[in-house]
DNA sequence: GTCTATATAATGATAGAC
DNA sequence: GTCTATCATTATATAGAC
């Protein structure tokens, strides 16, 4: 009776085809998470997923159980897709290139962006991932000259992390993608910010060192590691 | 019966001494909105306030309405409260400092965050205000020659706010505040970027224009408004 | 594996007594 | 103004038939 309903998840799934019911549900789970945020009810991933909604919990056991999955999925994904630079300008550069880049990432981007709103494992592994590969790619900035040296290389490149995945969020919260469509939003995020943060990263703000300076005379306490 | 219980939302009210139900019930859901988010069930405002669960929505029709009167009461008071600097390195030294200067301020810190992860309009209303007056104190710092100028002062400024409040979001992710406590998260928040702050805005990151001549030269769509 | 039907719990909101 | 008791809705999760 449903056969031919259970056929329509099939669209958009590409270098993901998977048709089992489960990674069925999942991926109608990933995508519903992205668009209308955690509180989405089960019965509207089973009608996404054509699917009854008892037998989602069949095969995932609760709603918990079913995020958690989805947490492990997106992040796998993301982390086998291949991003050029990560911080040519900042983190959004990343979440530009999956969101335009091929059509299958697109939903994970909106997962990627409810799990940094919400909270939760995902938003932290994300965040170590990204600023661990930062990491790396300012240190060899540094040693090739390009980038200037920091007195706290580690703290540096979390504060800029920080600031350009925040300055996404709120962002998007401002401008809210309608229906999930990330793409013309974060088109519109970079179109917009991105004079200020060359201006910046380039000239600095300050025109003297002052604040700088008295800053290091008072020697403050350094900073820890991520976990205080 | 419940006389005593009428009493307890006393404690902590200082400067806001409005002991009429009505004002018990906002200053409680000011509360647990600021501790639990949105999502708080009207029961658990009412027993916080000491009343009952429908004397909450007689008083105020619905948890919609009631969400807007705590939204409306925070604006002002946020409004009202003086704050001597508000970008001297990010606009959570504002935050900061309502959160330390008067434990009265304090609920309004946590309902403030939690406003501006979820959305809405004093999420809104609050960053196009501190977007005014960031605008204004820039200015000036400029025209003092302590800033250097910016060929698009409107959206430096909007970007600069956007990163610092969104920093500041992140972070309370990553760390919650425990029983809507801030103090503690706020000064490791600046404990840990203070240096890599002073440091970019000091001497920026990069070592050579390239990157912002060539953006200049490629000749990009100007930034618009706030909502292009 | 999949569905239908149902149990159970929590929530926002209402009605009427005091 | 305030409470108690209740309704109606919605949600997750279960039970058992096919």
């Amino acid at each position: 009776m449903f056969s031919v309903l259970n056929m329509r998840s099939a669209e958009g799934s590409g270098v993901f085809s998977d048709v089992t019911a489960r990674a069925r549900i999942r991926d109608a789970a990933v995508r519903r998470f992205g668009i209308d945020g955690f509180g989405a009810p089960v019965r509207a991933i089973a009608a996404d997923a054509g699917v009854s909604p008892g037998l989602v919990i069949h095969h995932f056991g609760s709603k918990e159980a079913l995020r958690a999955v989805c947490d492990e999925h997106v992040l796998r994904v993301l982390r086998e897709a291949k991003t050029e630079s990560l911080v040519k300008a900042a983190p959004a550069d990343m979440i530009t290139q999956l969101a335009t880049a091929d059509d299958d990432y697109a939903p994970l981007v909106g997962y990627l962006m409810q799990a940094l709103f919400a909270g939760g494992e995902l938003a932290t592994a994300f965040l170590d991932r990204l600023i661990d590969d930062a990491e790396d790619y300012l240190r060899a900035a540094v040693d090739a000259g390009r980038i200037r040296p920091s007195r706290n290389p580690a703290a540096r490149t979390r504060f800029l992390a920080h600031a350009g995945v925040g300055a996404l969020l709120v962002h998007l919260r401002l401008h809210p993608p309608t229906g999930g469509d990330y793409r013309a939003t974060l088109r519109a995020y970079l179109d917009r910010n991105a004079l200020p943060m060359l201006e910046l990263y380039t000239e600095g703000l300050f025109t003297d060192s002052g604040m700088l300076d008295a800053y290091l005379a008072a020697g403050p306490s350094p900073p820890g590691p991520d976990t205080p």
